[in-house]
DNA sequence: ATCAATTTTTAGCCTTGTCTAAAAATATAT
DNA sequence: ATATATTTTTAGACAAGGCTAAAAATTGAT
């Protein structure tokens, strides 16, 4: 199959993907990976052969749909096992990227469908970014009002609804605006107010302010 | 620290040493381990610098204090995600080893504490073996064949020899796992045969199955 | 359009962990 | 005790995945 080192390039190069919408650089890859630019031709030209992506010398490398399919795979098992670690053996948030990184190379099918069925099919990890399904497949981006979203999501602010000076300056106060992220830490069923991680601070909001601003989920 | 190939080495002699009691051959390695005995010189003399084993050419190969640690330490990973995938993700116990063996090798300290302490601080895996404790000492179960007790003496079931459906069926229907105790109310000389205790139940049981039995007495 | 700056690729080298083939040491059998 | 068999080590090679230095292609600025 696939070694970690072709692994992690296929994942980066995912995510780069999506950042840039398009083909990515070969400094890029390099950037990201932490390796010089010489090795990424390298690895490109392997990838390339073994058609998980394509590569044209100083074009730059787009994944194929199977490259693709692999990657989000990957990114399935890694986002899964963070599910596991914050959820079941309470680890803080920002504690499990590391082990993770660890945990989405080990190989067995089996394995991850029941981590899956054990932790409840969770749609989010607890970084709020969506879990791909065992086809590769993500959940499509939208625009949705931020108190449409569900525990652990996450999504950056695009706008705002309301825009009297009150509500933009409650958002100045609390540092939220256009591309900031915004994760939701809980949800209150009764009153549709949230707990709402914003940078380092967590905060309350009524479901008002939920109802106000505009969020992109990814 | 120790990449997996080392790791897998420790583990290997680690176990050789106690199967062989004493120095592990060359060969002995090279078996357990699959490889080719000149690659496992090269290994164990690489192993030697680093002071996790003491080696001596053409006279073999013990592990130091050090390396006892680290090997137990391994061994004490994997028996503890055995120990998981069969509580909490159900698999069966004869399709966990594989896994266990990726595993065993992630790399984190307090991933290893809190999954212990997740799964209750197991003393043995799914197999009857015992968890070593972080600082790699194993209880010093003496762990025997049902058939080596004598009249009275009493056990609790840590493991099978023989895993067949028919016996694992057998010990299935008269309620024996790990952990069931055990009692040993008659024995029979010509045949070894038994009379045994189990719960509320007594029933006769021949020297062929207390011969695929592990026992752990006090 | 041309020259400079930047990006990307190539070429050659290194380390890890494996292998094969051959040499050396040890063990065994008569 | 000596020849033979077995075990172990050495020497040299290879693939994976990284690096540096230099060459080539592309981009950008005048």
């Amino acid at each position: 199959m696939f070694t970690q080192a072709e692994e992690n390039y296929l994942k980066a190069i995912y995510h780069l993907e999506h950042e840039f919408q398009g083909e990515v650089s070969t400094n890029a890859i390099s950037e990201r990976m932490e390796t010089k630019p010489s090795s990424v031709t390298d690895m490109v030209q392997k990838l390339a052969e073994k058609k998980v992506l394509s590569y044209k010398k100083y074009k730059g490398t787009i994944l194929t749909p199977k490259g693709k399919k692999i990657a989000a795979n990957i990114i399935r098992k890694h986002r899964l096992w963070e599910v596991f670690l914050v959820e079941k053996l309470k680890f803080q948030w920002d504690e499990v990227h590391e082990i993770a990184e660890q945990l989405e190379h080990i190989q067995s099918d089996e394995l991850i469908e029941r981590l899956d069925k054990f932790l409840g099919s969770p749609d989010f990890d607890p970084h709020g970014d969506p879990i791909p399904d065992p086809d590769g497949y993500v959940k499509n981006t939208e625009k949705k009002l931020l108190s449409e979203l569900q525990k652990n999501q996450r999504g950056v602010c695009v706008g705002v609804k309301e825009t009297t000076p009150d509500f933009l300056q409650y958002l100045d106060k609390k540092k939220i605006s256009i591309g900031t992220k915004i994760t939701v830490l809980g949800k209150e069923f009764f009153d549709g107010s949230m707990v709402i991680q914003v940078g380092k601070d967590q905060f309350f909001i009524s479901k008002k302010i939920g109802d106000n601003l505009f969020i992109q989920t990814n």
